[in-house]
DNA sequence: TGTACATCAGTGAACGCGCGTTCACTGATGTAC
DNA sequence: TGTACATCAGTGAACGCGCGTTCACTGATGTAC
């Protein structure tokens, strides 16, 4: 039967929100509509009410999940120097998901190779993704005095990402720290000044 | 009809390295059996004379890749001091398959996030892959003094891995060419001494 | 060395399954009067 | 404000398709004598 509008939009966002999440937990090809749907408290067949595709839907939940982490550092930095911020930031993109860490996941780590096989716009979504990272460290780098900041903003978010997909792969969760704290290591060495 | 012993171990190896191309070109879940098996001159029936399951092959196409690489390796930075070697493998690593570059592509940065929903056998072999790279950086950074080889090793190895993954998603060459870039730079700095 | 036969690599069709997508239907909502 | 009707969110079943896997069959190879 029809819903109301507030419904409607509600309906929406939920299933954005749970698919954004079985996505980045499961990957792209593990995650069926008629499992999204159902996680979501719904059967398949309302999914075209929304969506024109399941490709619209990955880059409507890859959006949400980029909005979600930035929200998420734009409230945990507020008010911090910059060398505490980047800190902050690096900490909880390397913690994410894992145990205390926060509960959003980024998808360049989660589904980075996956990307590459998507549409040309879910590609765009994830580059603009990178993009707003790099831009982010670049102005803390800068507010630090990096003699070349966007460059070492670039190795901070490569690395990053590079750390979290590893750790997300390792069997042995030993391997998985030890590959995050090399990660905070090598960004402290990458933020001592040029000699 | 039965062939040789020869003939039979010759197609068994093409069927191996026709997989790890086109798994590690177009992604796990996008290539199929069928598709494999024609693109090694046979139809799909004849598969599993050689394999028991997809998964099977997929772990031994890894190990064939990673196999690839690291004689590459061997062969490429034979007799050089280790400066230079470290200089040479990040740059063979940046280049995979990319035009001018050598024609392996790595696991790790190519198949990341699928290779996070396979068998356990797999996960391994890609984590063993990971090891390989880590002791080979490892093996250099202590030949080059480093204070703390093995978590520089391990940053360069995070770094590469990231930027290599991100530079195959950006649909701009010139952002990947940035990455890469980058990444260079940062791993000269990584190998800077200690203050 | 020659012959008769069992083996098995490879073929091509078929299997069941899960996927994304479509569709006829239901009935509360929103609108026109 | 009240009523009659069109809209459309959501249901549940069905569609076609491609996938991994199985199978009966073929005929050259390798083996036993």
């Amino acid at each position: 039967m029809k819903r109301s509008k507030i419904d409607t939009a509600d309906t929406r966002r939920r299933i954005v929100s749970t698919a954004s999440r079985l996505f980045l937990e499961n990957g792209l090809a593990e995650t069926g509509i008629a499992h999204i749907m159902a996680a979501a408290g719904l059967t398949q067949g309302g999914f075209y009410r929304h969506f024109d595709s399941k490709d619209q839907l990955i880059a409507e939940a890859n959006i949400a999940a980029n909005d979600e982490m930035f929200d998420y550092y734009a409230q945990a930095v507020a008010g911090m120097a910059p060398r505490q911020a980047l800190d902050t930031v690096v900490g909880l993109y390397l913690r994410q998901s894992h145990g205390e860490g926060p509960e959003w996941l980024c998808p360049l780590p989660n589904l980075g190779s996956e990307l590459r096989n998507t549409d040309r716009k879910v590609r765009s979504v994830a580059m603009d993704g990178y993009q707003r990272l790099v831009a982010f460290f670049t102005t803390l780098t800068t507010a630090l005095g990096a003699a070349e900041p966007h460059g070492v903003a670039d190795a901070i978010v490569s690395t990053m990402v590079g750390a979290v997909m590893l750790s997300r792969l390792a069997v042995d969760p030993a391997i998985a720290q030890t590959i995050l704290d090399s990660t905070e290591l090598a960004v402290n060495a990458l933020l001592q000044p040029e000699r």
